[in-house]
DNA sequence: CTGTGTGCAAAGGGTTTGCAAGTAC
DNA sequence: GTACTTGCAAACCCTTTGCACACAG
């Protein structure tokens, strides 16, 4: 709980019970979560309030949004992005069984060489599969 | 105007002047289309429709659902795809200037080494950047 | 004390469902 | 004629906005 009150400060922003409850949640999830996933754990916070937490989580740099294609976006701590800039440039893998969505930091995202008469800036990459849990 | 009546036809679908339409219109589409667009440009037609029309469209394989990360879905006729499998595993780009989105039909798609312990099966890629027309 | 954060109510937008009338074949 | 398709109304869900109260610093 202390780690995740360190990040509130560094970022500026003020230490409340929701805060903290939700970040500790993303925190030491193992999968990224979506807001409907926090909403059932956190029955006793309120929901609008929720979408600007997370809002202003995304805008600090806290976590990133994933959209995996599912429907449900998700969020997920970020490893080193700011209020400045998003290095959410990793690829994600979907499990098209249990549903769940990880970032796969250790995957060397493909260098798109720039085939097409288009200017390349960013990308977005969404694998889809059977997750470890779910092949056993 | 007979190539899209002669899809609807082989999909076993009724022609109808909505459908011909519809599907005229992303036949010759240069980008992929959203909802919104075929709104403007086919005023006469009930929006209710227009979901279920796409929807079927989507099911029988003649178009695919592209989730671009601007929040619209958008649509585009698919190459070879049908009832049973969408071969729509193909680059698609996005230009962050005009907002249209293009199927990067020539491009390769990257070969994921499986160097995670998951089961990768398809994949979804979007590119970001500047579209030829907005680079000039 | 001051400004930020929260909860509630209401509004907004997109999408789906039900049903009767219309139309393709 | 029959089954599919359409249009309209209403419902549904997710998300945003406005505002008064509560609370962190």
């Amino acid at each position: 709980m202390s780690e995740v009150k360190e990040i509130l400060k560094k970022k500026n922003l003020r230490v409340t019970p929701m805060r903290l409850q939700i970040l500790d949640l993303m925190f030491h999830a193992s999968a990224a979560v979506s807001q409907k996933s926090i909403e059932a754990k956190l029955k006793d916070f309120d929901r609008i309030t929720l979408y600007r937490t997370l809002k202003s989580f995304e805008e600090k740099g806290i976590i990133h949004k994933i959209e995996d294609g599912t429907g449900l976006n998700k969020y997920a701590m970020c490893a080193d992005c700011d209020e400045h800039h998003h290095h959410d440039e990793h690829v994600h893998f979907n499990c098209n069984k249990c549903g769940d969505t990880f970032c796969l930091e250790d995957m060397e995202p493909p260098s798109f060489v720039n085939k097409t008469k288009h200017q390349i800036e960013q990308f977005n990459i969404v694998l889809k599969g059977t997750c470890e849990m779910c092949l056993n």
